[in-house]
RNA sequence: GGGCGAUUAGCUCAGCCGGUAGAGCAUCUCGUUUACACCGAGGGGGUCGGGGGUUCGAAUCCCUCAUCGCCCACCA
């Protein structure tokens, strides 16, 4: 017997213990079945679960039980990334709070503390993808620093190298002055800030007195300026070009050149360029062939290339000081306000200086052209289609991937240098001695590159690294390329274009056929959420107080494309309630014995209503997997809602009670059978949004020997179960219904009052259709306190009069001077409808451009309210003269 | 500076290949009916952001403005 409530943490816990150890979650290569592959985008090692994590789990985990009910060897394959710089992040804190420095303790205790730290935490996320219900394939859990795929980011690295498409060299690149290492472009963080705009005048050389004023908001750059630079048709610096102003400060002669570059209508129209801080200035360096002056050490303190007087100052402390040092000579023309954009580093929040160093670089040109050709030509496409754009955008303008991280937690480079410098790319130290060996005709001592790779160079891989590439596995070949890939957004750039493009050269093939972008989750006002604003909802809260399913359905309901989530725990509580609901059918259906019954055909169901639900739940069936087909998992839960609550349990089950309490004994087996049928198919259609209450439910109704949901077949209903004839009739009984509680609503009965209902000018029709479900209407009456239902045949009007209370053909009142009153505004707004009918019909305009069946549709809306306007005016006529 | 998205009931949102405005929550009224008060029945509440255009007809298509949000960008 099911419990009176629903307990969703005892439930949660036992249920997906039973699953775990079934080996239910687990693909089979020997199947033979239609593989179908989802890579989970692996959660950063040391992360816990947040509002984004459940929503695209929750999804991934929908799409996985839905094909692994339709009959699919389905592959979700789990695991996690190492997450370089934030995990070193997470320990190198940890390490200073207990006084411990990251450099006294060296890299390999380092690397060991980090190590045992990702032992400690590593569980806590796949954990919490438990309590949310995931079922991937746990046994093919993978880690992004596992030997096998750090053999496959080996691999690549060498095979790139030795192709010319991993290279190293000298720019200028993203340096973050804390963690000592570069970042991406796309890891950092532009925001606007006001600052100040300093206007410097440079002395001209040899010409005492005269200047250009140069302006700059990082005024202590001018220490590396190696030119002032202004635009060739600017008339205010004609003459200028070509001579030489003496750099205040560093007191060193530096000319001044024309450039395209220089905005006459910014600043002053004259800029100093900084070849080696600046990322513009280092291309007009490059122009004109000017020499590099780097002022900074890896700390953005001053280095010996300042004057000495500011060696050692921090950057911001020698931005103050130059400006009064400046100031002082009468340097300093002005500072006025000025907003400007600031580049933070994503993770460490420090402010990134463009530095000039050797790094590692991939050529992400020559790889993305592959994967813009594979969204073009439809090989992979994005639901929704708009992202195909914000792709396509960054790949065309994509800059070379700076790859190498001066951090010890990650992939280290398998680079090796000879003494002379030489570098040896290769798999292994040994092959690397091999090959120098073979250069210098003897053994050489090599030292391996310090650096390590982007974190997201290994997850690129993911989509076969997993499948035990470079070896070619049974794996690969099976589940290569992947169905779908489920992620939001912002991840993009960082991970979906990577991955196509080493897919699509590495397997030549995309690694998925769909990407499936959905929404960031914001809080309830539409802000997102984060630690600072404290407005951070937590999943496992909801899941502790809500039950997982309630939490799950809220997302899938509010997974609209396209478009942000905005969570409202009430949102959480009403779908909580719905879970509840389908408890309490479940109970109910237990307490009449409505079992299941393998020998129950649905197409044979004789009673109008058993004939009616069964057509209605094969049209839910259609309509959730149509939605499930098309990623509208809220179209899905919205047809789930409202066939379980609306008809099945609003409608159907109060159908039930007088035919179970019943004499036909027919009839009620039928019914029970009937019943106990829906019920399956529900909590089968159910199952992949709300997979524990529906597995309990089954498991408790059908018994063990039915087996799990989790491996049961998708309930394909078919379309001839939806019979039109007891749908009809299904909605002339609920108008009628609904009519008479409308009126008894209306009738203004005092509190507690049973008047009895007459349905007055009923037709043969109405009268036989009444008569045949006297029972639920007397039931379904009782519910809006009335007590009896008769049809009065036309014309028995007197009777009527008499009468204590009636009502209209499906629904009007009685009380004779409401009923007037009611007769005539609905005659007066019959009046309006006809008159707006006939004005459309007298149209020519309307006629001769309107649909046909438009026109047909107006003339039958005309013919309709003609007539009800008739009866109503006899009514009324009739009413008159009493 | 470019691009994208949003603006519909008090709140959160559907509807948008044009044809009489919908849901959930909230609110109000009624209700001890043998699954469920995490319930049932019913009601009130919207000139679909403003303006213009196309059309017989626009929440739905086009233009424009306003407000909000996001992404990208090298502007001293």
């Amino acid at each position: 017997m099911l419990e009176k409530t629903y307990h969703p943490a005892e439930v949660e816990a036992r249920r997906y213990a039973l699953w775990e150890a079934s080996g239910g979650f687990a693909a089979d290569p020997a199947s033979g079945k239609a593989p179908y592959t989802i890579m989970m985008p692996p959660p950063n090692v040391t992360g816990s679960l947040h509002m984004g994590h459940a929503l695209t789990f929750t999804l991934q985990d929908v799409l996985i039980r839905y094909h692994r009910m339709r009959g699919r060897d389905a592959l979700w394959q789990p695991g996690t990334d190492h997450a370089g710089i934030a995990t070193e992040i997470v320990v190198t804190n940890q390490l200073a709070e207990q006084h411990i420095d990251k450099r006294a303790l060296g890299r390999d205790r380092f690397i060991e503390r980090v190590w045992t730290w990702k032992e400690q935490s590593g569980g806590t996320i796949v954990n919490q993808l438990r309590r949310l219900g995931a079922s991937p394939d746990w046994p093919r859990e993978r880690f992004t620093m596992d030997p096998a795929l750090a053999a496959a980011v080996r691999r690549v690295f060498v095979s790139l190298y030795r192709e010319g498409l991993i290279y190293r060299d000298k720019r200028l690149v993203n340096w973050d002055p804390e963690m000592h290492t570069t970042i991406s472009d796309l890891e950092v963080d532009n925001r606007e800030t006001s600052g100040t705009l300093w206007h410097i005048r440079y002395p001209l050389e040899g010409e005492p007195g005269r200047f250009i004023t140069v302006a700059t908001t990082r005024p202590e750059t001018m220490l590396g300026d190696t030119a002032v630079a202004v635009h060739p048709d600017d008339e205010r610096y004609e003459g200028l070009v070509g001579k030489t102003v003496r750099l205040p400060l560093a007191d060193r002669p530096i000319p001044i050149i024309a450039d395209a570059y220089a905005d006459p209508k910014t600043g002053s129209g004259a800029v100093k360029i900084t070849p080696a801080h600046d990322f513009n200035d280092f291309e007009v360096g490059r122009r004109h062939s000017l020499p590099t002056i780097n002022i900074f050490d890896a700390d953005a303190k001053l280095n010996e290339a300042a004057p000495a007087a500011y060696r050692g100052l921090d950057r911001f402390a020698a931005r103050k000081k130059i400006v009064a040092d400046l100031e002082s000579r009468g340097l300093l023309e002005k500072a006025e306000p000025h907003t400007l954009t600031i580049p933070y580093g994503d993770r460490s929040g420090a402010v990134i200086e463009p530095w000039l160093t050797d790094q590692w670089f991939c050529d992400a040109k020559t790889l993305a052209a592959p994967a813009i050709a594979a969204v073009e030509s439809g090989a992979t496409r994005f639901v929704p289609r708009q992202w195909e754009n914000t792709f396509f955008e960054w790949l065309r303008n994509i800059q070379p991937w700076c790859i190498s991280r001066q951090l010890w937690w990650g992939h280290q480079i398998p680079a090796w240098y000879a003494p002379d410098g030489s570098v040896f790319v290769a798999e292994s130290e040994a092959a690397a001695a091999q090959e120098a060996a073979a250069k210098y005709g003897r053994a050489v001592a090599l030292t391996r590159d310090e650096d390590v790779l982007d974190t997201w160079f290994s997850s690129a891989l993911w989509p076969f690294s997993t499948l035990g590439w470079p070896e070619k596995t049974p794996e690969l070949a099976r589940y290569y390329p992947g169905d779908v890939l489920v992620t939001g957004f912002d991840i993009i750039f960082f991970w979906v274009a990577r991955m196509m493009m080493m897919g699509l050269h590495f397997m030549s093939e995309v690694p998925f056929r769909t990407v499936y972008i959905h929404a960031l989750v914001r809080d309830e006002r539409g802000q997102k959420m984060s630690k600072s604003r404290g407005n951070i909802i937590d999943p496992l809260v909801l899941i502790e107080r809500y039950g997982c399913d309630a939490l799950r359905f809220t997302l899938a309901a509010l997974a609209v494309p396209g478009r942000d989530i905005k969570l409202a725990e009430s949102r959480v509580e009403g779908y909580r309630n719905f879970a509840t609901k389908l408890w309490n059918a479940a109970r109910y259906a237990q307490m009449n014995e409505c079992a299941p019954d393998a020998g129950f055909d649905p197409a044979k169901c004789r009673l109008t209503v058993n004939r009616w639900i069964v057509g209605a739940t094969a049209a839910c069936a259609r309509a959730v997997a149509g939605a499930l087909d098309s990623f509208r998992f809220d179209e899905a839960a919205n047809a789930l809602y409202q066939f379980v609550w609306g008809s099945f349990c609003d409608w159907y089950l109060e159908f039930s009670k007088p035919i179970l309490s019943g004499e036909d004994a027919a009839a009620r087996a039928e019914t029970r059978a009937t019943t106990a049928w829906v019920l399956g198919r529900i909590v089968h259609l159910l199952h992949p949004i709300m997979p524990f209450i529906t597995e309990e439910v089954w498991q408790q109704l059908a018994g063990a020997r039915a087996g799990m949901l989790l491996t049961a077949s998708w309930p394909d209903l078919p379309a001839d179960l939806e019979d039109a004839e007891a749908r009809a009739e299904m909605e002339w009984v609920v108008a009628a219904v609904s009519a008479i509680r409308t009126v008894r609503s209306e009738m203004n009965v005092p509190p507690g009052a049973r008047p009895p209902l007459l349905v007055k000018d009923a037709d043969a029709a109405a009268t036989a259709r009444l008569e045949r479900h006297r029972e639920h209407f007397l039931r379904l009456a009782r519910l809006a306190r009335i007590d009896k239902v008769e049809a009065i045949p036309k014309g028995a009007v007197a009777a009527i009069v008499e009468g204590t209370s009636l009502i209209l053909p499906l629904g009007d009142i009685v009380d004779l001077a409401r009923e007037k009153a009611r007769l005539e505004k609905e005659i007066g707004r019959l009046d309006g409808e006809l008159a707006r009918i006939a004005a459309k019909l007298g149209n020519p305009g309307f006629l001769a451009k309107a649909k046909p069946e438009v026109i047909e549709e107006q003339r039958e809306r005309e013919a309709d309210a003609g007539r009800d306007r008739n009866r109503l005016k006899a009514a009324y006529d009739r009413l008159a003269a009493v």
